[in-house]
DNA sequence: CGCCGAATTGAAGCCAATCAAAGGGAGTGG
DNA sequence: CCACTCCCTTTGATTGGCTTCAATTCGGCG
């Protein structure tokens, strides 16, 4: 079976902050366990859209994002990254996108050629790369479904988001500005802005400075929820109409959400 | 090196009628050549949202999309996929949204386990499932970005799109309603209809029942080009600016379009 | 204390969704 | 062969949400 099979591998306890620490959870082999990496710390650009893809990273302390700048200037945040997760693979033989850290970063950094030879001979690695590149794949997926959502749920949804891969439960560190989450989100910072006031009027936020007090966690979710892929929470499985019978009958920007102003 | 592994893959000439024919194209070996597959011809759906996923299959003729409905029934069209297209890959062990055959189709289709054992013993093989793997991502990375755009740029790159993967070059059919492409670029089945009347009106584009006329196949490219993720068309590379430099400054929907009304 | 960037709040404009209705095209039955 | 239905498509009018422009406040730092 393809789905889990990473989830079975090399463990490597580690002292850290955060609780869960990242090795606890699904998804997050050490890079290190893998193949030959160093562990460094950066600041700043870590490598630049379009330099060549050498080398492949793991975060284990801090965020990084991803930077995609067209050539019309138009900035897109593809992703932020937090301890555990893999960044820098791609496709071609050049990074589609700069990768910056948000203050100070610990990685682990392998030479994708190494990964790439080490999954040749050892499936557990091959497996561990399958799960890492559908995983990229879904979160995606479910990215390409915030484009439909109102901006009340997509901040809802990467607050909760971004809570689930941190570990937080109740209190969170977000290092990135609010025109990093609008480039992020495809909202503006103004409207960003506005958002997390709306948010915190409602209770289910308060904000300390760069932190963000989840008051209310299930209300987010709710509100973020319908983003979701079915794959990523599969505990209940409603039924499944066919598209045909719901093509286009439903409204695209109020598709039954809780209240809207 | 990872990214055209796929290309040099087993060739087997046949008979048909578009071209190129897609086992010309790069990024699509056959499916046949990788496992045991059985070639059919299926109408309607293919397989619904949370049945097992059992099967993994490639398009041999016609056009398939696959369709997610969420809980509340808010239906989304995941992707229209085009001869040599592989998909029912799934990461969990049902699939995630179903798949619907538009008019008459031919598929391959292997046994998913198969796949994954033939790809576990011949590294080959392993290569085209990364190579679909990363395509897939990349397929709903550029998906991701259409959230940002305004409806006359989406339905441009979807034209684009769909004229590159099919391999046409001047006369293009779509198979599926309005109300598909609609709920494939998150617009409404109506404005992608306005948006029709104003490509025509351009002198862009003719339509013919369900074919459409590419009168002018640069300017659409030039209007959805934004939306193309670098790693696709590296041909120029620009200067890479830095994100930082450019945080929000630039209009989300109003970046150098050519002409708004 | 004063500078500068980020964050917040206000006001106005625009694009797409929504509601509504009319115009095709295919299939069916009289 | 025509009438009828059904569904898709197209077009119009209105509404609402987000962007944009603009002004003010907040917070860090020399």
């Amino acid at each position: 079976m393809l789905q889990n099979a990473y989830v079975a591998s090399n463990i490597h306890p580690r002292p850290q902050a955060e609780p869960p620490p990242f090795w606890l959870r699904p998804r997050a082999p050490q890079l290190a366990c893998l193949a030959p990496a160093d562990r460094m710390k950066v600041r700043g650009t870590i490598y630049a859209q379009e330099d060549p893809a050498t080398f492949v990273y793991q975060v284990v302390v801090g965020m990084v994002r991803t930077v995609y700048v067209n050539r019309d200037g138009w900035r897109v945040v593809r992703d932020f990254h937090v301890p555990g997760d893999v960044f820098g693979f791609e496709n071609a033989g050049i990074h589609t996108c700069s990768a910056e850290a948000l203050g100070d970063v610990h990685v682990f950094r392998s030479e994708r050629n190494s990964v790439e030879a080490s999954a040749a001979t050892d499936q557990s690695v091959a497996h561990s790369l399958w799960g890492w590149l559908l995983a990229a794949g879904n979160r995606a997926e479910c990215l390409s479904l915030l484009g439909r959502a109102s901006a009340l749920e997509k901040l809802a949804y990467f607050l909760s988001d971004v809570a689930d891969r941190m570990g937080a439960t109740r209190r969170l560190e977000l290092p990135m500005s609010r025109f990093d989450i609008g480039d992020y989100l495809g909202l503006s910072s103004e409207t960003v802005s506005r958002t997390f006031t709306v948010l915190r009027g409602r209770g289910l936020i308060a904000t300390e400075g760069r932190f963000v007090l989840l008051l209310n966690r299930e209300a987010l979710r709710q509100l973020g929820r319908e983003l979701a892929v079915s794959a990523f929470n599969q505990k209940e499985n409603g039924n499944a109409p066919n598209g045909d019978e719901l093509r286009g009958v439903l409204p695209l920007q109020s598709r039954g959400m809780a209240a809207r102003t």
